[in-house]
DNA sequence: ATGCCTATTATTAATAGA
């Protein structure tokens, strides 16, 4: 079981490269952020036609997000986070996939900082914290993917001191990412290459993607009963260098699990004796 | 260094991204 997850920067304006990259690819399961299009105008007979289902909440000229699943239709299970004031950003959305749960994320930029869109970050985080919480005690197996827009350590930034005071690495949002971490969920990446430098967005500024001039922003997150069946993970780096490409690359993660059939829920250790 | 690139939206420029 593979599931990817992928920043496509407009989904119809990077239309070829995702059927390419799909193709290429063929993952099970694509969590997509910034389609950058409103609901009616995703591409959906074409996604069709390469054999996902898909569903999806857009927006207009910004953010986005979608699901999509080799051969079945994600059966929709929320879109926006509890506790939103606004729900006017399509950040969120959830669905359940051959029995996993799949959270599919794009979490704000929030530059420049200090200001009001910094703030809104730490908010959207803190909402974000509490779902995956609520989510970890069901017990169920949960992947939340997504562009979360923050480094968690200095090894996920060509140049760290460069980046200090940006809403990407600023104190406070890595501590939310480790925080977040610290409920029980495993960041896929790290895990495979706990030491490895490796980069899932390059600016299209200053030729950065020739210089390897990376961060590490597009992450996995696994619950515990799907932690142990981890077997791969990886970026599709090469797409960033195709014709028209977007400025972040494809990330994966290889499951040991049949499709359709997820480790079983983990028992109940306080049964009541009967 | 606050610009360099790229997309969308609405009219040739503004805004957001990271």
């Amino acid at each position: 079981m593979k599931i990817a997850t992928y920043n496509v920067n407009g989904v119809n304006g990077r239309l070829p490269v995702l059927l390419r990259w799909l193709g290429a690819a063929s993952p099970d399961i694509v969590c997509l952020q910034e389609l950058k299009a409103p609901q009616e105008r995703f591409p959906r007979q074409e996604i069709e036609k390469a054999g996902y289902g898909a569903i999806w909440h857009g927006q207009k000229a910004w953010n986005g997000v979608a699901i999509l699943a080799k051969g079945v239709v994600p059966v929709e299970r929320r879109r926006g986070l509890p506790g939103d004031p606004d729900h006017l950003h399509s950040r969120y959305i959830e669905a359940e996939v051959g029995g996993l749960i799949v959270g599919g994320l794009y979490l704000p930029n929030g530059n420049p900082w200090p200001g009001p869109k910094f703030d809104y970050k730490l908010a959207w985080f803190a909402r974000l914290q509490r779902h995956a919480k609520t989510l970890l005690k069901s017990g169920e197996p949960v992947v939340l993917a997504g562009d979360y827009n923050v480094m968690p350590t200095d090894l996920d930034v060509y140049k760290p001191e460069r980046w200090v005071n940006d809403a990407l690495f600023r104190p406070e949002v890595r501590k939310a990412y480790a925080k977040l971490l610290a409920q029980g969920w495993t960041d896929a990446l790290r895990m495979i290459h706990p030491d490895e430098r490796i980069y899932t967005f390059w600016d299209y500024f200053r030729n950065a993607y020739a210089r390897d001039a990376g961060l590490r922003i597009d992450h996995l997150l696994l619950s515990p009963t799907l932690a142990k069946h981890l077997k791969a993970a990886n970026v599709d780096r090469e797409v960033r260098s195709w014709e028209k490409t977007s400025d972040h690359a494809p990330t994966w993660i290889v499951l040991a699990i049949p499709k359709g059939r997820p480790p079983a829920k983990p028992k109940s250790r306080a049964r009541p004796a009967r």
